[in-house]
Formats: structure tokens, C-alpha cells, sequence
DNA sequence: AAGTGGTCTAGACCACGTT
DNA sequence: ACGTGGTCTAGACCACTTT
């Protein structure tokens, strides 16, 4: 909860103006981005309310308000009547599944069960550079792990992070720990993921992914090719994934 | 442009009120859909302003602007600074890309050219049924279709469609139009599709889709069977459609 | 100039949760 | 009782499009 938010300098669209204005709540949402970039609010944690919010900008609570309102509908906050705005946080099974969309065939959700196979540095490739905005031969956390649902391996991911930002990261520490894996980001390296990309193919499993698995060579597998964006869009994740869609599928929306 | 929009009995909520009030935009927005799903305004058409509209409706201007933002943000309508607000169609490449999830994995985005493989009534079974509230042994369309993109055929779609809703759709008709499908169903048979829901696997080719698209049998495939709904969230249409992505991959964005 | 949606304000009151 | 977000209003002015 720091005080660092910037004070005045908005200045809203004029008439007889030469270049590009955006309007006041715009700037106001992105002063609130940075300040959840900063982290000056954590994830769980409330922000200011909208008339404190209003008082600090030196605006009206109405323009406060429709600025929270697009970061809400974006999922970054979430807005709790009688209690405050809240910062989105990993920790709650309604902001997982929507990052999580595999669901079985038949009945409800369970929570998956994730072995940790490795975890180890090593250098960028040109693909995972590209993915992740870094320079080749920068320095990589890669993890393996598995994914069970009610005992079975279903999920095979292969999770690139950038090494600068996942300092101390190692298998035990990621043992160590239940719950969701962006959860844990969140908390032991204040990394929050926002927005992901994904590209789905079909594939058939290789020899690797048949013993990990324990399904015959050549069953087809969902491929998921998977970006992950934190606050000002930087990416911070490249996870490929292999998903066996027998028994669950990836479940979708279009709107 | 129907004059048919109720007038008045909207109430908002009362204080030691007994039963669930609405709120008033909520009201106005559900008299907003009522009026879309009934052809009121054509898809493509304005809508009446928001001044004219809070006359009718006997609320603020504000009021009415919440409803048509909701619905501006579901994409039911579009609005146009200065022009108007408008009802959604599938006649334009920007709401065409939201249901046509494939991408080349290298370019842009084209065209894709379609071809009627079949188009007969059955019976509804208990799938189809079931997916679309009909019983079973109710009158469906089936359409097989193939897509091809630069001349590579890469998707076969399996239709099904509410008989009762697509009176006289033939294989004529269909072959006798260009464009896309939803814009057909739109123009011809005045059915919207607004939302869809997807679920997705990996499969292998059989000897049928083997043929169809002319590659090797137990290529893996995605395998996308979806359900689409029109404006009072109606299931109108059951596809399944199995799509081969070597050369193309199925994009997503979690938000 | 006129009409549309877009932004901003100030104030009132309601609904919910906590003290 | 108080503080929070949620709804609604009325009015002013800006920006874009068409007449």
C-alpha cells in the first residue's frame, strides 16, 4: 500500500489539440497497471476505494469508477460489494479455471495432482528468446511436470520461465508447495500471470510422452502452445503442453 | 424497426421490497435482447439512439447507456462514434474471426472456400436432441461441409440445425451462396448466432476423413464439437467438425 | 448545423458487509 | 452507524459523421 501513485499531471482531451489524448479514465487505468505492476497492492489485497482513489487523482468517483470497471472486466481486479476492490489472485479456483480448461467428459472439475519431473536452468533457444522476449543464450528456468487427475497422468507440461525473474527457483522449493503453480509465482516471486495466449494442435505422442503417460505410442494428443502475460503485456511463460483428451477436453468459449 | 417496445412497468428496486428486483439497465437490457430476438432491428441496422431510447424506456440517458454497453461488450451490438449503435453481423471479417478460430502457422489469416458435401432432414438421435432442447425424432438438418484453405482441404464440418427453424435450407441454396455460413442463416432464416460453447480433442483420422481431406488414416486431428446459441441464449446449431493442423492451429485467448 | 456516441461531473440514494 | 461498491439522475461539453 504505497503512497507513490502520481498526483496530478493528467490533463484531459482539449479541444484545439495537436496530438493523440486519451481520455481521463484511461490514464487513470494505467496508472492503476502500474501500480499493480509496482506491486504496490498484492494480489488478495484491497486497493484504495473509489472515493479515495477519486481524491488522489483529483477526479470525479464516477471517472475512478469506469476505469476499476474495465480493469475488473479484464479480470484484474475483482470488485466485492460492501467490501472493497480487490487484486485478482491465483489462489481461488474461479480465477484458476479459467486458465485451466481441461475438464472431464463426465461430472464436475477436480483439482489435478502435479508431479515435478525437473527443473533445471539452462540457455534461450531462438524459439523460447522469441516466446519470451529475450535474447539467445539468456539464461532459462525449465520445468517439467505432470499432470494426474484422480490418479491418472493426463497433462504433460513444458514450462520455460525468464531466469531473471525466477532467481532461486529449484525443484524442492516447487515440491514444497500445494496449490496452483501461478499461485506460487504470485506469492514467492511476485510474478502474476494476467492474459495468456494459446495455439492448439493435434499430435501424435512421441515415445517420451508414451512412457511418461502410460498411453501407446501414436494416441493422439492435444498440443497447447501457451504465452503468458503479466501486467504491462510483458511475457513471462512459454509452457508447451500435451493434454490426453480421452477421458477430458479443452473447453471453450466463443463470444 | 418495430414501435413495439414496452413503455413503463419497469420498477426498480425497492427498499423493503419482497421478492428479486433488477436493476433498471438490466431491465432495459433484457427488453433490448427481447427486441433483437424478435427481428425489431435487422442485424446491420441501427438501433434507435440513446436519447430516443431513454424516452421510451422513461429513464435517464445514462441508464440506457449502461444496457447498450453491457451489450456492446458481448458483442450482440456495435457502436459507431458519431453514427449510431448497430446489431451485429456475421457479414464482416471482424465477427467472422471470433467464431473461425484457425490460423495459418505462418501469414495471415485467408479466406477459406467452402464446399456442401450433403445436405439432408433426419431424425434428431438422443446426441442431437439433446445438444439442441429438441426431442428425440424431431426434424434436423444435416449438412457436411469441407473448407479448404488456399486450395488445401482442412476442415469437415458435420451440421446439425433445428428443422423447424430452417424450413426450405438446401444443398441448392446453400451452394448458391457465398460468404459465410452464419451470415446465411442470418439473412435467409433470420437466426443470429451470438455465443458458442466448444469442446475440444485430439482424434485420429478415420477411413471417412481420411478420403475427405486426403491425407494418410490415424493422422491426429482436432476434433471441435460446438454448440451455438442465438440472442435468449437458444441452442440453434450442433457442429462437429474435425480439423487437421499441421499446416494450421487452432488460436485462443484466456483473459 | 445537427445528430450521434463518448467523457466527465456532482449529487442522491440503495444494497451489502462490518463494526 | 459507517464505509464500501452499485444504481440512477441531470446536465455540460467533446469528438465524430453526415447534411
Amino acid at each position: 500500500m504505497s503512497e507513490a501513485l502520481a498526483r496530478k499531471p493528467l490533463s484531459v482531451a482539449s479541444a484545439t489539440g495537436a496530438a493523440a489524448f486519451s481520455p481521463l479514465y484511461q490514464q487513470i487505468k494505467d496508472l492503476l497497471v502500474q501500480a499493480l505492476d509496482r506491486g504496490d497492492w498484492k494480489p488478495g489485497e484491497a486497493i484504495p476505494s473509489e472515493t479515495e482513489l477519486a481524491l488522489r487523482f483529483q477526479v470525479s468517483q464516477g471517472t475512478v469508477r469506469k476505469a476499476v470497471d474495465e480493469l475488473a472486466s479484464e479480470n484484474l481486479l475483482i470488485r466485492r460489494q460492501g467490501k472493497g476492490t480487490f487484486v485478482s489472485t491465483h489462489h481461488e479456483a474461479r480465477v484458476r479455471f479459467r486458465f485451466l480448461r481441461l475438464a472431464p467428459n463426465q461430472g464436475e472439475p477436480q483439482p489435478a495432482e502435479s508431479q515435478i519431473l525437473d527443473c533445471k536452468r539452462i540457455r534461450a533457444s531462438a524459439e523460447i528468446a522469441r516466446a519470451l522476449e529475450l535474447k539467445v543464450g539468456d539464461s532459462v528456468v525449465a520445468i517439467r511436470r505432470l499432470l494426474s487427475f484422480a490418479g491418472v497422468p493426463t497433462v504433460v507440461d513444458d514450462i520455460y520461465l525468464p531466469g531473471a525473474l525466477f532467481k532461486g527457483l529449484t525443484a524442492d522449493l516447487l515440491n514444497g508447495y500445494v496449490g496452483p503453480l501461478y499461485g506460487f509465482f504470485e506469492t514467492e516471486f511476485g510474478v502474476s500471470m494476467v492474459r495468456a495466449e494459446e495455439k492448439l494442435r493435434a499430435v501424435n505422442a512421441d515415445s517420451e510422452m508414451s512412457v511418461l503417460l502410460g498411453i501407446p505410442q501414436d494416441t493422439p494428443m492435444l498440443k497447447v502452445d501457451r504465452i503468458s502475460f503479466t501486467y504491462a503485456d510483458r511475457p513471462v511463460e512459454l509452457r508447451m503442453g500435451h493434454y490426453v483428451t480421452d477421458r477430458y477436453h479443452y473447453r471453450n468459449s466463443l463470444n
